[in-house]
DNA sequence: TGTGGGGGCTCAAGCGCTTTAGTTTCGGCG
DNA sequence: CGCCGAAACTAAAGCGCTTGAGCCCCCACA
């Protein structure tokens, strides 16, 4: 059997009320907080309640009409994709920090592309099982905010601009043009003409913004030998990718890689093949992590804090949960922490 | 207000009982394949909740004695110390695998410390929320066993060793001493006579487990310059005792870390002292991952397929729900991969 | 002294599902 | 032809909580 020698029945508020001498229905107005029952007796449930280690059930909370007390978060990406990025674990570790404050428990999971995670969505709403849903890695056309819309599940995107504003969403993004930007100026200034972006996948739209504004500096300042070059964030591509473009015929003397793995392999691709770091050629990760520091050189790294992201989508669905407007928050732009991997470009 | 304009509402069974011109038991019957209706009416029913789009209520089924249809996770770690493996999201993604299969949620918390964690569980419990929990790295005197024990909640333990098996708890294990014992064997055979152990956090079951194979071992052989020495698990320290081991009269001429970001901490530690890997001193991580791969040289590591783990140990607590007995299973020993970081000890 | 009006509580219904105890309708057998 | 029993289905209670309606009592006011 499942259940053992003394299953230590749960206290229910029948339990509180005969011990209190009151009916359940003052029970639940004095633990509420709400009218109805004098000060007096509201102590007397409550102590009553605390000695008795009494807990609300969420299942007959959710089925008297309250919210499930849960908001859900799923991570659309192939499993082999997964945990190369320590980006995920430190969100969800900040998201559920400002959850748990409010005894909201925090339903993941993992599914292989967005259609799945369609489906989740429907499950999840249909079986009543969440109040709320946390939408990672949005996409340049993408079903769910539209699907969320319908099923009036409320939701924060995280990562989404602002242009891309579904209404009834929330969003929670950080500047990632401005990152680019400022990236792209601080490479300029040190000489740099020639610069490739190993982009992350395709279709999300950070990559597809990243890739824009690169575009847009460059024709701002009339660069012709810059590029982005998108990936599936895998180490083995991000070394293909760099060996690709370091063979060319005029190599790049930048590369800018989309997260700290691609990174990493670039660089080791780089010297394989001759090319020194930062010498011949500058490097810069899109996110830090223990990584960047560790190996050396060092990566310069576009670093923030992951999981202040997180408790700032919480903070925007609690926000929304308590029947507030949705809104589009910004968090801070990402900051370039400068290590060994940049330098000047050498003259040509 | 928090929900939209066609807040779309959600069939329920009587809805479909009405469509069908049955009652509501008739329906309940019918969807949860037990006897008292006939094939046919069974199959009508079946067709109008598809067509309905209907998915049982949650909330509902616990209240009426069914489980809450979910599963817990909480992870007691400081939240620094999150996201430097990538071995936790593996692992998650492979429970989730299993349990969404059978329609089952995946509660997830991170904590800083056990006594939190044994609070969550509490408030799980007693608020209904899950049927049952996956719990996260033993240590050598745990008090979650016992709780769990005396909750009456199924659990599995998820890298616990067999001789520390709690009535009516299963446990999912790797077999760490087999591992370290061969790890050890191997670098014997490769003239290793001095190795240190950078190990993980102590208390940790698996930790303490890893120690004393190796102790073991070198008494075995009559080795003495061997120890364990105990850490964070951060690069930092990693480096740290890396550092002060070779500064030593008597260097060790080979390395074993818990994991894999204090292994390539390591080996930056090591080479900034002036010691080439492996020509003077040889490392092995206990981790595999992509920067195992990425680094130069390439880190000989112990690989283990985590997302099996997490697989096994999902279908272990599916098993206990299903009113099984609590098991004991042992998932493959890890495998050494060797890659550059190995290799003969120098003559001294 | 009568009356209106709260405050303080209780009753009972209802949320969506399961489940036990009926009730009806047959078909088969003596 | 009548009776029994099984099969097919319905009625209703119950899970733990919320909530609107109603009840009682006491105080303030006229």
């Amino acid at each position: 059997m499942a259940a053992k020698r003394s299953p230590a029945r749960r206290p229910t508020m029948k339990d509180i009320a005969r011990r209190a001498g009151v009916s359940e229905s003052a029970v639940s107005f004095a633990l509420n907080g709400r009218p109805g029952v004098s000060e007096v007796t509201r102590d007397r449930v409550r102590r009553v309640a605390e000695q008795l280690g009494w807990r609300p059930s969420t299942a007959a909370r959710a089925l008297s009409g309250e919210g499930a007390a849960t908001v859900g978060f799923v991570l659309a990406r192939p499993a082999d994709t997964l945990g190369v990025d320590s980006f995920f674990l430190q969100l969800v570790s900040g998201i559920q920090e400002v959850l748990a404050e409010r005894h909201l428990g925090l339903l993941f999971q993992v599914v292989e592309d967005v259609t799945d995670e369609c489906a989740v969505y429907r499950g999840w709403w249909a079986e009543h099982r969440v109040d709320g849903v946390l939408v990672a890695d949005p996409r340049t056309a993408d079903p769910r905010p539209g699907l969320l819309d319908e099923l009036g599940l409320p939701a924060v995107v995280i990562g989404g601009a602002p242009d891309e504003r579904h209404p009834g969403l929330s969003t929670v993004w950080a500047d990632d043009a401005g990152a680019m930007a400022s990236v792209v100026d601080g490479l300029y200034a040190l000489g740099h003409r020639r610069i490739v972006h190993i982009a992350g996948l395709p279709g999300l739209a950070h990559t597809e913004r990243r890739i824009r504004t690169l575009r847009a500096e460059a024709e701002r300042r009339g660069l012709t030998g810059v590029e982005s070059v998108t990936t599936d964030y895998s180490d083995t591509e991000g070394a293909a990718v760099t060996r690709r473009v370091l063979r060319s015929a005029a190599p790049p003397t930048a590369l800018i890689y989309d997260n700290d793995v691609m990174a990493v392999a670039g660089v080791a691709a780089a010297t394989e093949l001759g090319f020194s770091v930062p010498a011949d050629v500058s490097v810069v990760a899109w996110e830090d992590s223990a990584l960047c520091r560790i190996v050396t050189p060092g990566l310069s790294a576009l670093s923030r804090d992951s999981g202040e992201f997180g408790r700032t989508a919480a903070r925007e669905l609690l926000a929304l949960l308590d029947g507030g407007p949705a809104r589009t928050v910004r968090v801070p732009v990402p900051r370039l922490v400068e290590r060994e991997s940049t330098g000047a470009a050498r003259e040509r």
